[in-house]
RNA sequence: UGGGCCGUCGCCAAGCGGUAAGGCACCAGGUUUUGAUCCUGGCAUGCGCAGGUUCAAAUCCUGCCGGCCCAGCCA
């Protein structure tokens, strides 16, 4: 198996970090975890934090837990616990042990009364809104609750009671007793348990409340041994809450937390909100769906996981905002799959070849290599007759002197086949280009010319009588807007061209028996997978080859 | 406007006081039975700006400027 992209992942400012905490011996080994909430699909940007979360397990022999940050009943779902499973495996990496929040509960109902106690959390009865008031805003200072001074002794008996589901749902708030009047407003006594009378997938009824996310991270963490808890920036204003909640508490552990940017890819959404918006509503179909960043919808469009983790090396870890070129990606996953991928020949916008003199209802079986510069990737046979498809776009009536295809009087080389020169063509009655006729040079059999005459292009074609028909999807971005998730609303920008169905395409015989874990190329084409989720043949576009052609043709327009 | 964080090539990103790595993109050539791949070369007298310290500053100091995040009983 190769490890190529694993053993030359790039520094990082964590890594220096915690190569230095192994050097100094702060830490015997590292200990890190890939902490996602089941509420969604694990997409790109996951993955930049499952490749930096693993790899340093990896490359510093220590290990990585798998935990699911489970506190929000109303949002999750065993469906995305599965998923995300799932994901990571495909994504390569394997996790030391598999966490549950949920799991640590009684824990955390546990250090919530140690806190009660030491006088640092206490009962509120506030509402919501009034919490909201007298939090103050960023420039006035926030006012303590008159709650704020409650006893020990009635804290205890009160949370006691909220742990016993003997109130409703935002009767009462734990908050835990620091600051109202801190600039740092998460230290504003945020909450640290709220009443929510709902059904954990896990945990069934057992529990009337639950803990919140600054509260359970830091304690998971410590309960787990992490030595390092990664996370994104957003939660950097939080760390003064993660370490006075394990200061008070006393945990024999105290993770250190470092946060680094988000992943931020243009032309693309990586929310899992707006994601589920997109399957909610329809305008993709399901999680899955090729265009989706997900880590199932690059699955399925026929991205691999190593060039997932090869994209996650390139773009860097660091703390700088940044916004990543589609082109990177484009990059990573081309490389992979110009080394792997079996090469086929298959038109996808089928125009009809007539070769004239070559003798009616002959066929001869031509050898094609299946990776033109890796022999070991073997041949197989391909056929040829009188009657071929080529490609729609390899014909142009008016040709410019650069275009080194078909047009009237102009030879082009058939893969694999023989040379032809176009002689003419036939036109419907909306006067499209319906068939072409040509002739064929008998001497060039298999694709080059005794005389050793230059032809400049080469094009490829399936025969007729041979041809399989498929199905093929083209995907092109699936926004418009370079940063959809910045505007008003990001559904006007989705692309209306983002999918095109191809039926009529027609491939070489050996792709009947495609299988969907093979990354095809259609030579001149583009890479191709076969979709795992059609009972029909279909084939969906990875990405395009780059097309020198196309880029010309574009700039002299 | 309180607090936190960040500004090195179009997009990423090394660099941590000794005179600007690398990748992607782009440009120019070469090879080629995929206008693919591959190969060669080009691409920051400059590190947000302005001062200062120093023999020497992207790196240290001061002051500005610009951007991002925080006022969920979400994570």
């Amino acid at each position: 198996m190769s490890t190529e992209d694993e053993t030359t992942t790039p520094t990082n400012f964590i890594r220096n970090i915690i190569q230095a905490d192994l050097d100094s011996a702060k830490h015997a080994a590292v200990q890190t975890r890939f902490p996602p909430e089941p509420n969604g699909y694990l997409h790109i940007g996951h993955a930049k934090s499952i490749c930096l979360n693993f790899g340093i397990a990896r490359d510093f022999n220590g290990k990585c837990n798998l935990r699911f940050d489970d506190t929000n009943p109303e949002k999750e779902e065993e469906e995305y616990v599965h998923a995300i499973i799932n994901d990571v495996k495909w994504l390569g990496f394997e996790w030391s042990e598999e966490h549950y929040a949920s799991d640590y509960f009684q824990q955390l109902y546990d250090y919530a009364v140690v806190l009660i106690k030491q006088g640092k959390a206490y009962v509120d009865s506030l509402s919501a809104e009034q919490i909201r008031e007298y939090r103050g805003t960023l420039t006035k200072t926030g006012i303590d609750s008159p709650d704020r001074n409650r006893s020990i002794e009635e804290n205890l008996e009160l949370f006691a009671a909220m742990r016993a589901g003997k109130f409703e749902d935002g009767k009462y708030l734990l908050r835990a007793k620091i600051d109202m009047a801190s600039p740092n407003i998460n230290m504003r006594d945020p909450a640290l348990y709220r009443i929510k009378r709902a059904h954990h997938q896990r945990t069934g009824d057992d529990w009337p409340i639950y803990p919140m996310y600054d509260y359970t991270h830091c304690i998971s963490d410590a309960i787990e041994n992490i030595t390092h808890s990664l996370c994104t920036l957003e939660f950097e204003d939080h760390r003064p809450l993660y370490d006075w909640v394990l200061d008070e508490i006393k945990t024999p552990c105290h993770p250190q937390q470092i946060e680094f940017a988000r992943l931020q890819l243009k032309y693309t959404i990586t929310s899992k909100r707006k994601l589920n918006q997109l399957v909610t509503d329809n305008h993709v179909v399901g999680w899955d769906d090729p265009r989706m960043p997900t880590i199932s919808g690059l699955r399925r469009r026929g991205y691999t996981p190593a060039s997932i983790r090869d994209f996650c090396n390139r773009i860097g870890v660091t703390k700088k905002d940044s916004f990543i070129e589609v082109a990177v990606l484009e990059n990573s996953i081309r490389e992979d799959l110009n080394e792997h991928a079996v090469r086929m020949m298959a038109v996808l916008k089928p125009l009809k070849v007539t070769i004239e003199n070559y003798p009616e209802g002959q066929v001869e079986e031509l050898t094609a290599k299946n990776h033109p510069q890796k022999e070991e990737m073997g041949t197989r046979n391909i056929s040829f007759s009188k009657t071929i498809y080529i490609e729609r776009d390899d014909f142009l009536e008016d040709a410019p002197k650069k275009f080194f295809r078909l047009s009237v009087g102009r030879e082009v080389r058939l893969r694999y086949a023989y040379y032809i020169t176009c002689t003419g063509f036939v036109k419907d009655e909306n006067g499209d280009v319906i068939e072409l006729i040509c002739t064929y040079d008998p001497a060039t059999k298999g694709g080059s010319s005794p005389d050793g005459r230059k032809v400049k292009g080469t094009i490829h074609w399936v025969s007729a009588d041979h041809a399989i028909d498929a199905t093929v999807n083209l995907y092109d971005r699936l926004f418009t807007h370079p940063n959809p998730a910045a505007c008003d609303d990001f559904t006007e920008h989705l692309n209306p061209e983002s999918l095109t169905v191809l039926n009529n395409c027609k491939l070489e015989a050996a792709l009947a028996n495609a299988s969907t874990d093979i990354h095809y190329q259609f030579e001149r084409v583009g890479y191709f997978v076969k979709d795992n989720k059609t009972k029909n043949l279909s084939f969906n576009r990875t990405v395009t080859l780059r097309d020198t052609w196309a880029k010309l043709d574009k700039q002299n327009q």
